[in-house]
DNA sequence: TTAATTGTTCAAAAAAACTTGAACAATTTC
DNA sequence: GAAATTGTTCAAGTTTTTTTGAACAATTAA
Protein backbone atom coordinates (compact mmCIF):
# COMPACT_ATOMS: atom_id res chain seq x y z
CA UNK A 1 0.00 0.00 0.00
CA UNK A 2 2.99 2.05 -0.24
CA UNK A 3 2.53 4.72 -3.26
CA UNK A 4 5.55 6.73 -3.33
CA UNK A 5 7.74 4.31 -4.68
CA UNK A 6 9.87 5.26 -7.85
CA UNK A 7 12.57 3.82 -9.74
CA UNK A 8 16.09 5.23 -11.99
CA UNK A 9 15.26 4.39 -15.25
CA UNK A 10 17.46 3.59 -18.42
CA UNK A 11 18.84 6.12 -20.57
CA UNK A 12 17.67 4.70 -23.87
CA UNK A 13 13.99 6.08 -23.66
CA UNK A 14 13.10 9.41 -25.10
CA UNK A 15 11.32 11.85 -22.39
CA UNK A 16 7.96 10.96 -24.24
CA UNK A 17 8.40 7.12 -24.42
CA UNK A 18 9.71 7.59 -20.33
CA UNK A 19 6.55 9.22 -19.49
CA UNK A 20 4.42 7.03 -21.04
CA UNK A 21 6.39 4.06 -19.74
CA UNK A 22 5.50 5.84 -16.55
CA UNK A 23 2.20 5.95 -16.96
CA UNK A 24 1.21 2.54 -17.43
CA UNK A 25 4.08 1.60 -14.57
CA UNK A 26 1.35 3.34 -12.34
CA UNK A 27 -1.62 2.07 -14.03
CA UNK A 28 -0.63 -1.30 -13.58
CA UNK A 29 0.27 -1.10 -10.08
CA UNK A 30 -3.41 -0.24 -9.91
CA UNK A 31 -4.32 -3.08 -10.72
CA UNK A 32 -2.00 -5.15 -9.01
CA UNK A 33 -0.21 -6.15 -11.76
CA UNK A 34 4.34 -6.02 -11.44
CA UNK A 35 5.81 -3.12 -13.01
CA UNK A 36 7.51 -4.77 -15.97
CA UNK A 37 4.25 -5.35 -17.58
CA UNK A 38 3.74 -1.39 -17.28
CA UNK A 39 7.24 -0.79 -18.99
CA UNK A 40 6.93 -3.27 -21.22
CA UNK A 41 2.94 -2.41 -22.67
CA UNK A 42 4.03 1.30 -22.37
CA UNK A 43 6.80 1.29 -24.33
CA UNK A 44 5.16 -0.86 -27.34
CA UNK A 45 1.99 1.49 -27.08
CA UNK A 46 4.02 4.34 -27.80
CA UNK A 47 5.87 2.75 -30.68
CA UNK A 48 5.11 3.00 -33.92
CA UNK A 49 6.55 -0.54 -34.90
CA UNK A 50 6.30 -3.93 -33.14
CA UNK A 51 9.65 -4.54 -30.85
CA UNK A 52 11.07 -7.96 -30.38
CA UNK A 53 12.17 -9.01 -27.07
CA UNK A 54 15.42 -7.78 -27.46
CA UNK A 55 14.44 -4.28 -28.44
CA UNK A 56 12.76 -4.10 -24.92
CA UNK A 57 15.55 -5.40 -22.90
CA UNK A 58 17.53 -3.12 -24.71
CA UNK A 59 15.24 0.03 -24.12
CA UNK A 60 13.95 -0.69 -21.12
CA UNK A 61 17.10 -2.13 -19.11
CA UNK A 62 15.32 -5.08 -17.91
CA UNK A 63 16.62 -8.96 -18.04
CA UNK A 64 15.55 -11.12 -20.99
CA UNK A 65 13.78 -12.94 -18.16
CA UNK A 66 11.58 -10.52 -17.26
CA UNK A 67 10.97 -9.74 -20.75
CA UNK A 68 9.82 -13.10 -22.04
CA UNK A 69 7.50 -13.52 -18.27
CA UNK A 70 5.84 -10.23 -18.99
CA UNK A 71 5.40 -10.83 -22.32
CA UNK A 72 3.67 -14.07 -21.73
CA UNK A 73 1.52 -12.72 -19.19
CA UNK A 74 0.88 -9.90 -21.46
CA UNK A 75 -0.29 -12.10 -24.24
CA UNK A 76 -2.42 -14.25 -21.92
CA UNK A 77 -3.92 -11.02 -20.88
CA UNK A 78 -4.75 -10.13 -24.81
CA UNK A 79 -2.99 -6.86 -24.25
CA UNK A 80 0.03 -7.59 -26.52
CA UNK A 81 0.08 -9.87 -30.00
CA UNK A 82 2.88 -10.87 -32.10
CA UNK A 83 2.90 -8.81 -35.31
CA UNK A 84 3.05 -10.66 -38.97
CA UNK A 85 5.25 -10.36 -41.43
CA UNK A 86 8.35 -9.53 -40.05
CA UNK A 87 10.91 -11.15 -42.23
CA UNK A 88 13.39 -11.86 -39.33
CA UNK A 89 14.21 -15.11 -37.16
CA UNK A 90 12.72 -13.22 -33.75
CA UNK A 91 9.24 -12.32 -32.94
CA UNK A 92 7.57 -9.12 -32.94
CA UNK A 93 5.30 -7.43 -30.55
CA UNK A 94 2.64 -4.85 -31.11
CA UNK A 95 -0.16 -3.60 -28.44
CA UNK A 96 -3.69 -4.27 -28.21
CA UNK A 97 -5.08 -0.69 -27.78
CA UNK A 98 -9.10 -1.49 -27.79
CA UNK A 99 -9.93 -0.76 -24.04
CA UNK A 100 -12.42 -3.22 -24.43
CA UNK A 101 -9.68 -5.79 -25.36
CA UNK A 102 -7.89 -5.12 -22.57
CA UNK A 103 -10.73 -4.64 -20.33
CA UNK A 104 -12.18 -7.97 -21.36
CA UNK A 105 -8.56 -9.74 -20.73
CA UNK A 106 -8.10 -8.43 -17.47
CA UNK A 107 -11.65 -9.54 -16.45
CA UNK A 108 -11.01 -12.73 -17.57
CA UNK A 109 -7.92 -13.39 -16.36
CA UNK A 110 -7.65 -11.84 -13.08
CA UNK A 111 -11.29 -11.35 -11.87
CA UNK A 112 -13.34 -14.05 -12.89
CA UNK A 113 -11.21 -16.73 -11.13
CA UNK A 114 -11.59 -15.04 -8.08
CA UNK A 115 -15.23 -14.67 -8.35
CA UNK A 116 -15.39 -18.58 -8.92
CA UNK A 117 -13.48 -20.32 -6.57
CA UNK A 118 -15.52 -17.54 -3.89
CA UNK A 119 -18.71 -19.14 -4.99
CA UNK A 120 -17.36 -22.53 -4.51
CA UNK A 121 -16.08 -21.25 -1.04
CA UNK A 122 -19.43 -20.17 -0.49
CA UNK A 123 -20.69 -23.32 -0.79
CA UNK A 124 -18.08 -24.43 1.74
CA UNK A 125 -19.78 -21.76 4.40
CA UNK A 126 -23.34 -23.04 3.32
CA UNK A 127 -22.43 -26.33 4.57
CA UNK A 128 -20.70 -25.80 7.49
CA UNK A 129 -23.23 -22.87 8.51
CA UNK A 130 -25.79 -25.53 8.57
CA UNK A 131 -24.00 -27.06 11.43
CA UNK A 132 -24.63 -23.99 13.99
CA UNK A 133 -27.18 -25.30 16.53
CA UNK A 134 -28.21 -22.33 18.33
CA UNK A 135 -30.85 -21.14 16.11
CA UNK A 136 -30.28 -17.21 16.50
CA UNK A 137 -26.48 -17.79 15.39
CA UNK A 138 -27.51 -19.49 12.36
CA UNK A 139 -30.21 -16.93 11.41
CA UNK A 140 -27.57 -14.61 11.73
CA UNK A 141 -25.00 -16.46 9.90
CA UNK A 142 -27.57 -17.12 7.30
CA UNK A 143 -28.14 -13.75 6.83
CA UNK A 144 -24.74 -12.82 6.06
CA UNK A 145 -24.22 -15.50 4.08
CA UNK A 146 -26.87 -14.61 1.64
CA UNK A 147 -25.83 -11.16 1.25
CA UNK A 148 -22.14 -12.41 0.19
CA UNK A 149 -23.77 -14.67 -2.29
CA UNK A 150 -25.95 -11.60 -3.09
CA UNK A 151 -23.06 -9.67 -4.06
CA UNK A 152 -21.06 -12.35 -5.77
CA UNK A 153 -24.12 -12.69 -8.29
CA UNK A 154 -23.81 -9.25 -8.25
CA UNK A 155 -20.75 -9.57 -9.59
CA UNK A 156 -21.37 -11.63 -12.10
CA UNK A 157 -23.91 -9.19 -13.63
CA UNK A 158 -21.96 -6.15 -13.57
CA UNK A 159 -18.93 -7.72 -15.42
CA UNK A 160 -20.69 -8.47 -18.50
CA UNK A 161 -22.14 -5.11 -18.13
CA UNK A 162 -18.81 -3.50 -17.87
CA UNK A 163 -17.42 -4.65 -21.24
CA UNK A 164 -20.71 -3.73 -22.77
CA UNK A 165 -20.05 -0.40 -21.85
CA UNK A 166 -16.72 -0.47 -22.94
CA UNK A 167 -16.71 -2.06 -26.31
CA UNK A 168 -17.03 1.14 -28.07
CA UNK B 1 1.41 -12.95 -9.09
CA UNK B 2 1.37 -15.89 -6.61
CA UNK B 3 -1.55 -17.21 -5.60
CA UNK B 4 -0.91 -20.15 -3.72
CA UNK B 5 0.12 -18.47 -0.10
CA UNK B 6 -1.41 -19.54 2.73
CA UNK B 7 -1.15 -18.44 6.92
CA UNK B 8 -1.07 -20.64 9.46
CA UNK B 9 -4.08 -19.42 11.68
CA UNK B 10 -4.92 -18.57 15.46
CA UNK B 11 -6.36 -21.26 16.80
CA UNK B 12 -8.91 -18.16 17.90
CA UNK B 13 -11.68 -18.98 15.43
CA UNK B 14 -14.42 -20.99 14.84
CA UNK B 15 -14.44 -23.06 11.34
CA UNK B 16 -17.37 -20.88 10.16
CA UNK B 17 -15.27 -17.48 11.19
CA UNK B 18 -12.38 -18.98 9.62
CA UNK B 19 -13.80 -19.26 6.23
CA UNK B 20 -15.48 -16.06 6.20
CA UNK B 21 -12.35 -14.40 7.17
CA UNK B 22 -10.16 -16.82 4.45
CA UNK B 23 -13.05 -15.74 1.96
CA UNK B 24 -12.03 -11.59 2.53
CA UNK B 25 -8.59 -12.27 2.92
CA UNK B 26 -8.85 -14.02 -0.69
CA UNK B 27 -11.02 -10.79 -1.52
CA UNK B 28 -8.95 -8.25 -0.39
CA UNK B 29 -5.73 -9.57 -2.24
CA UNK B 30 -7.52 -9.23 -5.85
CA UNK B 31 -8.44 -5.66 -4.36
CA UNK B 32 -4.83 -5.07 -4.05
CA UNK B 33 -5.08 -4.56 -0.05
CA UNK B 34 -3.27 -5.97 2.67
CA UNK B 35 -4.47 -9.52 4.26
CA UNK B 36 -5.46 -8.14 7.20
CA UNK B 37 -7.40 -5.50 6.08
CA UNK B 38 -9.44 -8.99 4.99
CA UNK B 39 -9.19 -10.44 7.83
CA UNK B 40 -10.37 -7.83 10.12
CA UNK B 41 -13.20 -7.03 7.99
CA UNK B 42 -13.90 -10.56 7.65
CA UNK B 43 -14.09 -11.32 11.17
CA UNK B 44 -16.41 -8.11 11.88
CA UNK B 45 -18.42 -8.92 8.95
CA UNK B 46 -19.52 -12.37 10.35
CA UNK B 47 -19.73 -11.27 14.07
CA UNK B 48 -23.36 -10.44 15.21
CA UNK B 49 -21.67 -7.81 17.94
CA UNK B 50 -19.24 -5.45 17.31
CA UNK B 51 -15.66 -5.57 18.27
CA UNK B 52 -13.00 -4.09 19.63
CA UNK B 53 -9.94 -3.37 18.47
CA UNK B 54 -8.68 -5.76 21.53
CA UNK B 55 -10.79 -8.28 20.10
CA UNK B 56 -9.85 -8.33 16.82
CA UNK B 57 -5.81 -8.54 18.17
CA UNK B 58 -6.99 -11.67 20.15
CA UNK B 59 -9.15 -13.36 18.50
CA UNK B 60 -6.82 -12.83 14.95
CA UNK B 61 -3.94 -13.25 16.48
CA UNK B 62 -2.43 -10.08 14.71
CA UNK B 63 -0.76 -7.34 16.47
CA UNK B 64 -1.72 -4.04 17.75
CA UNK B 65 -0.12 -1.95 15.36
CA UNK B 66 -1.86 -3.82 12.51
CA UNK B 67 -5.48 -3.67 13.95
CA UNK B 68 -5.22 0.06 14.43
CA UNK B 69 -3.76 0.73 10.60
CA UNK B 70 -6.20 -1.85 9.45
CA UNK B 71 -8.84 -0.19 10.97
CA UNK B 72 -7.91 3.33 10.09
CA UNK B 73 -8.08 2.37 6.31
CA UNK B 74 -11.32 0.67 6.59
CA UNK B 75 -12.78 3.30 8.25
CA UNK B 76 -11.16 5.38 5.27
CA UNK B 77 -12.58 2.97 2.89
CA UNK B 78 -16.43 3.52 4.40
CA UNK B 79 -16.17 -0.29 4.98
CA UNK B 80 -16.49 -0.12 9.05
CA UNK B 81 -17.83 2.73 11.42
CA UNK B 82 -17.51 3.02 15.06
CA UNK B 83 -20.71 1.39 17.33
CA UNK B 84 -22.72 3.68 18.78
CA UNK B 85 -24.04 2.85 22.52
CA UNK B 86 -21.65 1.00 23.93
CA UNK B 87 -20.80 1.84 27.35
CA UNK B 88 -17.22 0.79 28.05
CA UNK B 89 -14.24 2.82 27.34
CA UNK B 90 -13.27 1.31 24.48
CA UNK B 91 -14.51 1.99 20.88
CA UNK B 92 -16.04 -0.79 18.87
CA UNK B 93 -16.44 -1.59 15.14
CA UNK B 94 -18.93 -3.08 12.87
CA UNK B 95 -19.03 -3.50 9.26
CA UNK B 96 -20.81 -1.48 6.46
CA UNK B 97 -22.55 -3.94 4.06
CA UNK B 98 -24.42 -2.51 1.69
CA UNK B 99 -22.31 -3.51 -1.61
CA UNK B 100 -23.07 0.45 -2.96
CA UNK B 101 -21.09 1.60 -0.26
CA UNK B 102 -18.20 -0.53 -0.15
CA UNK B 103 -17.50 -0.16 -4.12
CA UNK B 104 -18.34 3.80 -3.60
CA UNK B 105 -15.74 3.31 -0.90
CA UNK B 106 -12.88 2.01 -2.97
CA UNK B 107 -13.71 3.93 -5.92
CA UNK B 108 -13.55 7.19 -4.26
CA UNK B 109 -9.91 5.66 -2.00
CA UNK B 110 -8.43 4.06 -4.78
CA UNK B 111 -9.31 4.77 -8.18
CA UNK B 112 -10.44 8.40 -8.12
CA UNK B 113 -6.72 9.57 -7.10
CA UNK B 114 -4.77 7.49 -10.16
CA UNK B 115 -7.46 8.78 -12.41
CA UNK B 116 -7.10 11.91 -11.75
CA UNK B 117 -3.02 11.85 -11.59
CA UNK B 118 -3.34 10.30 -14.87
CA UNK B 119 -5.05 12.65 -15.98
CA UNK B 120 -2.57 15.07 -15.28
CA UNK B 121 -0.02 13.08 -16.49
CA UNK B 122 -1.62 13.23 -19.84
CA UNK B 123 -1.36 17.16 -20.02
CA UNK B 124 2.04 16.44 -19.40
CA UNK B 125 1.85 14.47 -22.10
CA UNK B 126 0.39 16.85 -24.76
CA UNK B 127 2.65 19.27 -23.75
CA UNK B 128 6.54 16.86 -24.13
CA UNK B 129 4.66 15.87 -27.59
CA UNK B 130 3.78 18.85 -28.91
CA UNK B 131 8.37 19.86 -29.20
CA UNK B 132 8.69 16.67 -31.53
CA UNK B 133 9.89 17.75 -34.94
CA UNK B 134 9.11 14.87 -37.14
CA UNK B 135 5.51 15.27 -38.21
CA UNK B 136 4.93 11.67 -38.69
CA UNK B 137 5.74 10.97 -35.40
CA UNK B 138 4.12 13.36 -34.18
CA UNK B 139 0.90 12.45 -35.62
CA UNK B 140 1.38 8.57 -34.47
CA UNK B 141 2.22 9.70 -30.70
CA UNK B 142 -1.03 12.31 -30.88
CA UNK B 143 -3.00 9.33 -32.09
CA UNK B 144 -1.95 7.88 -29.33
CA UNK B 145 -2.25 10.44 -26.45
CA UNK B 146 -6.05 10.29 -28.01
CA UNK B 147 -6.67 6.88 -27.10
CA UNK B 148 -5.07 7.15 -23.57
CA UNK B 149 -7.39 10.56 -23.14
CA UNK B 150 -10.46 8.42 -24.36
CA UNK B 151 -9.72 5.99 -22.18
CA UNK B 152 -9.76 8.34 -19.04
CA UNK B 153 -12.74 9.35 -20.25
CA UNK B 154 -14.29 6.52 -21.00
CA UNK B 155 -13.30 5.43 -16.79
CA UNK B 156 -14.65 8.79 -15.19
CA UNK B 157 -18.05 7.86 -17.55
CA UNK B 158 -17.60 4.57 -16.12
CA UNK B 159 -17.42 4.66 -12.51
CA UNK B 160 -20.09 6.43 -11.63
CA UNK B 161 -22.29 3.81 -13.96
CA UNK B 162 -21.22 0.96 -11.74
CA UNK B 163 -21.88 2.95 -8.49
CA UNK B 164 -25.56 3.39 -10.01
CA UNK B 165 -25.76 -0.03 -10.73
CA UNK B 166 -24.53 -1.43 -7.54
CA UNK B 167 -26.72 0.62 -5.68
CA UNK B 168 -29.70 -1.71 -4.61
C1' DT C 1 27.00 -30.91 -37.87
C1' DT C 2 28.62 -27.12 -35.62
C1' DA C 3 27.95 -22.57 -34.30
C1' DA C 4 25.03 -18.85 -33.56
C1' DT C 5 20.73 -16.90 -32.29
C1' DT C 6 16.34 -16.64 -29.89
C1' DG C 7 13.65 -17.46 -26.21
C1' DT C 8 12.28 -20.04 -21.71
C1' DT C 9 12.83 -21.62 -17.06
C1' DC C 10 13.66 -21.35 -12.34
C1' DA C 11 16.67 -20.87 -8.17
C1' DA C 12 18.66 -17.20 -5.97
C1' DA C 13 18.99 -12.18 -5.19
C1' DA C 14 16.74 -7.87 -4.74
C1' DA C 15 12.99 -4.96 -3.96
C1' DA C 16 8.58 -3.91 -2.26
C1' DA C 17 4.93 -4.46 0.91
C1' DC C 18 3.23 -5.68 5.25
C1' DT C 19 3.47 -6.61 10.18
C1' DT C 20 5.36 -6.20 14.59
C1' DG C 21 6.26 -4.22 18.99
C1' DA C 22 7.93 -0.85 21.94
C1' DA C 23 7.67 3.97 22.86
C1' DC C 24 4.51 7.37 23.29
C1' DA C 25 0.25 10.31 23.58
C1' DA C 26 -4.36 10.73 25.15
C1' DT C 27 -7.89 9.68 27.97
C1' DT C 28 -10.17 7.80 31.99
C1' DT C 29 -10.36 5.89 36.69
C1' DC C 30 -9.27 5.84 41.43
C1' DG D 1 -2.52 13.72 40.03
C1' DA D 2 -0.83 8.93 39.84
C1' DA D 3 -1.90 4.73 37.73
C1' DA D 4 -4.23 2.21 34.42
C1' DT D 5 -6.27 1.70 29.99
C1' DT D 6 -6.80 2.52 25.09
C1' DG D 7 -5.07 3.57 20.90
C1' DT D 8 -1.37 5.51 17.51
C1' DT D 9 3.07 5.83 15.35
C1' DC D 10 6.98 4.37 12.99
C1' DA D 11 11.64 2.05 12.70
C1' DA D 12 13.04 -2.43 12.33
C1' DG D 13 11.96 -7.12 11.15
C1' DT D 14 9.51 -10.38 8.31
C1' DT D 15 7.17 -12.03 4.46
C1' DT D 16 5.84 -11.83 -0.17
C1' DT D 17 6.53 -10.57 -4.74
C1' DT D 18 9.31 -9.41 -8.50
C1' DT D 19 13.50 -9.43 -11.04
C1' DT D 20 17.73 -11.27 -12.42
C1' DG D 21 20.87 -14.16 -14.84
C1' DA D 22 22.86 -18.39 -16.00
C1' DA D 23 21.71 -22.89 -17.73
C1' DC D 24 19.15 -24.94 -21.10
C1' DA D 25 16.11 -26.12 -25.14
C1' DA D 26 14.82 -25.10 -29.72
C1' DT D 27 15.48 -23.29 -33.99
C1' DT D 28 18.09 -21.47 -37.89
C1' DA D 29 22.32 -20.30 -40.39
C1' DA D 30 26.77 -21.45 -42.12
Amino acid sequence: MDSTTSKSQSQNLSPIQQQVVDFFVDGVRVLGLPRSLGEIYGLLFISSEPLSLDDLVQKLGISKGSASQGLRTLKALGAVREAENMNDRRTYYEPATELKRLVGGFIREQIRPHLNSGKSKLQQLQETTSLTTDPEERAFLNERIERLESWMKRGGQVLPMLQKILGQ
